[in-house]
DNA sequence: CTGTTAGCGCCTTCAT
DNA sequence: ATGAAGGCGCTAACAG
């Protein structure tokens, strides 16, 4: 049934070891030979068996991708996918496959990257989340396997990550903002416990304070209020006495829940509340009004985790420790939400 | 470095033999002995590798996703997002890995696929579109390999495939506008080529036709516009004579951009113009007004897709032609953008 | 019940 | 430049 090596040996005359060699473009070997061994693999159609391959060479050719647990995903599908498709393509690039997993708890993502990778399935992985204390991180760590993380740990610090300067995008936002002539901005925030929520705050604050203007405790937001409290949220954030002209969102799928708050209580983007969001999805063009936001090249990003990790894989020495982080650019796209300066008063 | 069944074996005072009968939990070994290879297997750190395991076995234990090249995707990743977390969910339940793979165009994919099956790397495949011709389905038919569809096909009849009934779902959502009083009611398509787009538009057409309804011709419209013709569309649309109350948008994506263009046009939804689509993704509910949409279930498309083809693979006798289509139910989810009734006139 | 033997398909010495 | 032999880690006969 399969075509294997000893198969094209026998049919083209020679030993399966000369077969071997021309797969592996050995160089002591007669250029006459090769031609006809691989004009026969062709004709047979042989393919090599991956397993085979591996089992001997102990590498694998694959990676693999933990995707968080949906409980954790408050940046949508849209980001993930976004993500895997950048890892995918540089990956295949590279001649590496790609197998993704999950678990729906710590103990079985744990259970499942070291079954993985001490079954030898995989060389290395890509974390797409970042956990204050991560049993995944430290099982990684302390067996010396390959692996990246996209996004941000402030309690390993000498592991490969990629991740965006979150702290100068949020900067950059307010910024513009402030340009805009605005003086009073809010900042909606998204869960306390992920790292770039607390960057991106600190980005927002340090603009504040940089322009010398104030902020005030009740001008943040947590904004867990997808669904339906948007409305309230707005609410309560509208009837502030002296509330700000414009406001900073985490992310843009919040944006969204605060526009519609705002739609139903019947005020007007930008005028009444000038918005600008982070990551940039691809219905932030789509909404009305067309949100502004940092676009923080998500597909680039998994691409240079999977650069960064399959690197690691193959060089296992080059990490240092002082090139380990890797920063991918944002920029700010401007739209509706924010083209307005208000007047002042 | 690692440990082998050998290993264990030597430690244990026993052969390799038995050692692989305690993992595959032979019946003929007694509990003694199972008990402290157990123990030894704990102790030692022993995780079987996989690669060797395949080798023999001639069976892989995963499965892989080819991921339609972004061209064709229409359906945003929010689509693709959810059907895959239904996919490795499943997967994982069943012990089974999952490969994710793409291709730049159709000839690469077709060598991905053929690399990982004739390579041995994955057992089977999932398909996340369906084209018209396909020289993948033909590869993989025409060398019996396991796949499944997701989505229909009409030239590949017996092929395992996964599907909602389309028709269906477009023929409930139309009704829905009809009992709401609508009589002239428009349908915004997808690509044409898509199976998916014509299905739903056939469902559209007949639930018309048996209410006695008219349809004209200028009130399908191919909705390619999704950014910034939008406006245009719209535009065109409302300023028909006679123009429809209501309509029917086959992607909530798309209905973002028909409700940008209408909010520019200062049309109101749904007095203006009722709304109804297709796939309820996360955002309709969070867009002003709120969008009315089909659930197709595509966490459970994924789900089950993966299921089905998990199971062609352990038992390969199963499909013997009239249970090979499977149809995951759909259901309307009323919302703003479709609760107003028109007067007569 | 347990041990021995023989591969799965490939790569890598070591000879020639 | 090529062949022969041994082994990667595991399973599946075949013997006891």
């Amino acid at each position: 049934m399969t075509v294997t090596i000893k198969d094209v040996a026998k049919r083209a005359g020679v030993s399966p070891s000369t077969v071997s060699r021309v797969l592996s473009n050995h160089p002591r070997i007669s250029l006459e030979t090769s031609r006809k061994v691989k004009e026969i693999m062709e004709e047979m159609g042989y393919h090599p068996n991956m397993m085979a391959k591996s089992l001997v060479s102990k590498t694998t050719n694959s990676i693999c991708i933990i995707l968080p647990k949906p409980a954790e995903e408050l940046f949508s599908n849209l980001f993930f996918m976004e993500l895997i498709r950048g890892i995918v393509t540089q990956a295949g690039r590279s001649g590496f496959d790609v197998l993704i997993s999950s678990g729906a708890n710590e103990k079985e993502e744990l259970e499942a990257v070291s079954r993985l990778l001490k079954g030898r399935r995989v060389d290395g992985v890509i974390l797409l989340y970042s956990r204050k204390d991560d049993s995944v991180i430290d099982f990684l760590e302390s067996n010396g396997y390959p692996f990246v993380l996209v996004g941000r740990s402030d309690r390993y610090e000498n592991i490969l990550s990629v991740d965006n300067d979150n702290v100068m995008a949020a900067f950059d936002a307010t910024n513009h903002l402030i340009t805009m002539g605005h003086e009073r901005i809010g900042f909606v925030s998204g869960p306390p416990n992920l790292i770039v929520s607390r960057d991106r705050l600190a980005g927002y604050q340090k603009a504040m304070e940089e322009s010398g203007l104030e902020i005030r405790p009740e001008w943040i937001v947590e904004g867990e209020f997808l669904q339906d409290s948007g409305y309230r949220a707005m609410s309560f954030f509208m009837n502030l006495p002296n509330r700000p002209t414009a406001l900073l969102v985490v992310d843009d799928m919040i944006s969204f829940g605060v526009l519609r708050g705002l739609n139903e209580l019947k005020y007007t983007v930008p005028q009444d509340l000038a918005l600008v969001g982070f990551n940039n999805i691809p219905l932030s063009e789509l909404s009305s009004p067309p949100i502004s936001s940092i676009d923080i090249g998500i597909y680039h990003l998994g691409y240079t985790a999977s650069q960064v990790l399959i690197q690691a894989i193959q060089q296992p020495d080059k990490d240092i420790g002082y090139t380990n982080r890797f920063i991918i650019p944002h920029r700010l796209i401007v739209r509706e939400s924010s083209m307005y300066s208000p007047g002042r008063k």
